[in-house]
DNA sequence: ATGCACCCTGTAGCAACTACAGGGTCAAGC
DNA sequence: GCTTGACCCTGTAGTTGCTACAGGGTGCAT
């Protein structure tokens, strides 16, 4: 397949596709005679575990080393159990951090009467660190 | 005070109070003889209301609205209001995706036994999307 | 033959910094 | 008076993960 059927089929930017290309997370496919790229089922289904890992948050590198283990099934799996819960441990403190964020900017937000900007309370907490509650 | 004062007053790197002059979020400040930077406590406070705006995870452009209202306090403040109910609005959604991501992860990393990486689970699930149970 | 959709390479842009390279300034200590 | 070290300057390039051209070639239908 060229080039747009394999974007279409996996849902990613044809200019996505070349760059993971240039980077080597995919292998450089056939040419045709007018030098067009052509893709099989291997190359889909990388893609696809490459698509699937930027989803779930994996960056590139942790997803070269993922499909690197892919590529020598007889190796060891618990490097990918590390990254995976690497990435976990990641994920949960993102969540809190953005929890303590949330339940600030809603006092913030809560505290705004109108009026003018002299006045505002959004403006005044940003100013002032010490009216928050958490730390950031 | 030099710049380096200014850095350790607020907590910022010095590259990057050079960086918010640069794209015209902090005045020019004076200069000394030497052709040092030499700040005064407006530009402290101005310094401390975009760190303390970047930690809230503002954006510099929304930051540049903010301080604009903050420097014409005449004016009306349902913009900045505005500016930090929608960025309420997107922290909620990405603690939302996160938490589903969270779960994913948390199933993929759970399914993990050890072993070689032919068998292994982790590999497996992000291989195949099927596996998920949410969307992403 | 001409229009259109598709493909190619190469480069530059995005956000928000961060990290040099290569130089100047200033105060303290010998 | 000379060196050492901490600090400052400008300008440019790197980071992550794409995305968006510009400027050109290919392939097929009308």
């Amino acid at each position: 397949m060229k080039i747009g059927e394999l974007s279409r089929a996996t849902g990613t930017n044809i200019e996505t596709i070349r760059y993971y290309e240039r980077i080597g997370l995919l292998p450089e496919p056939h040419r045709t005679a007018a030098n067009y790229r052509s893709y099989g089922d291997a190359h889909r289904a990388r893609l696809a575990f490459v698509r699937h890992s930027r989803e779930l948050g994996f960056t590139i590198e942790e997803i070269r080393s993922l499909l690197d283990l892919s590529d020598h099934p007889e190796r060891e799996c618990d490097e990918a159990d590390r990254i995976a819960t690497r990435h976990l441990e990641q994920v949960e403190e993102k969540i809190a951090q953005l929890t303590l964020l949330r339940d600030e900017l809603t006092r913030i937000v809560g505290r705004c009467r109108g009026g003018v900007a002299a006045d505002c309370r959004v403006i005044e907490a940003l100013s002032d660190h010490s009216h928050c509650e958490s730390a950031h």
